[in-house]
DNA sequence: AAGCTAGCGGAGGGTTCCCTCCGGATGCAA
DNA sequence: TTGCATCCGGAGGGAACCCTCCGCTAGCTT
């Protein structure tokens, strides 16, 4: 996953020169922290200030605010994935709901990103791909196991997690203890009345 | 409720002649519109198209943005907490579930306002009390029946039910698969392990 | 070390939106 | 019906932002 050529052309064309380079990644961190402050309508102006790089240069890399998003949103995912590797090793239950702890986590500060890109986007739709690819397999397993119903899909776990953490929590605690509720409902029915 | 004195100062001042009163209104409707379209960021100028009137009428009536959002929402809230009424002739459980049915209809489309209201606004938790007067009875009534397990709060339940509400779903269909696997980690643990 | 070229910065024209202001229109009371 | 207080509409100045363009800087290669 770290060598070039694997990554869909969604980073179009990373920079070659050292320097190009760094500006590059300063301007994906301060569009994730601009992003994060100001809601999608950041302004791209502040972005490139905060990265302390020039607009034009802003523009070479992004020719359009969406280009930015999408850079983001994409390296994003790609972290969150990326953490789903070792939790095979847990127990199905277990190692589930940590990646789901971990999916709540990534959501969080992306509520204004994924509301500018559901609309219409195929980066999206492969990054969807890619979480799929990376938690479904938990999912399958804790199913297997018995410890999650049968009658949902992942994608109706996506959505439940994922909708979750859109609403914001005054306190960790409550974030986790309305987590604990929703996963309680993933498990399978204990009495079939 | 239709009688004006018992409001909040929320609604500012409601305008008295006719006219103003309809232009008040259409506002309210073409800016409820626009912002579910467009998001929080819709242009002013273009809701007062929307509504037919003159840009300066929309000022008159909302001196600033921020003002618009909050009549909009808060007449959102009143029709929900409203339509709270007629529900305790229902089983306990039924009520509950009836009425979170409307919260996620009422969610869905608020999504922009919320995120702007959040930050800091007594309106905001104004009308979280309203919520909680309408629903909170509801929810007691049903843990009191122990359909509903007595480990959270009704602040628990909104944000599991608003947050989830805030993804957007392809379906209907799904919306309300998801809305149920949310609803059976309400109930209270039929085995105790 | 020197040259070539990828990459940099930011001025500036164009666009969109915000909000004020005031002459004219209109509902309402007498 | 008449008079007036209220309300309307939209022109227009100001601000923020978008994005292009081009003269200059500085990595990389040989």
């Amino acid at each position: 996953m770290a060598s070039a050529g694997q990554a869909p052309e969604v980073f179009a064309q990373r920079p070659k020169r050292a320097d190009a380079r760094r500006n590059y990644d300063a301007l994906i961190t301060a569009a994730r922290e601009a992003f994060a402050e100001n809601g999608a309508a950041a302004s791209l102006e502040d972005v490139a200030r905060r990265a302390g790089v020039g607009i034009g240069t802003l523009y070479r890399n992004f020719p359009s605010r969406r280009h930015l998003f999408e850079a983001v949103y994409v390296e994003e995912v790609r972290e969150l994935c990326h953490s789903a590797e070792g939790l095979a090793e847990l127990p199905p239950w277990d190692a589930l709901v940590a990646w789901l702890h971990r999916f709540v986590a990534y959501v969080a500060t992306k509520r204004a990103l994924a509301e500018q890109l559901l609309h219409d986007s195929e980066i999206f739709a492969s990054c969807r791909t890619e979480i799929f690819a990376a938690g479904e397999p938990l999912m399958r397993r804790a199913q297997a196991a018995g410890v999650v119903r049968n009658d949902i899909g992942f994608d109706d776990v996506v959505r439940l997690i994922s909708g979750l953490t859109m609403a914001q929590f005054p306190s960790p605690e409550q974030r986790d203890r309305v987590l604990g509720v929703a996963l309680d409902g993933l498990r399978p029915p204990a009495t079939p009345h």
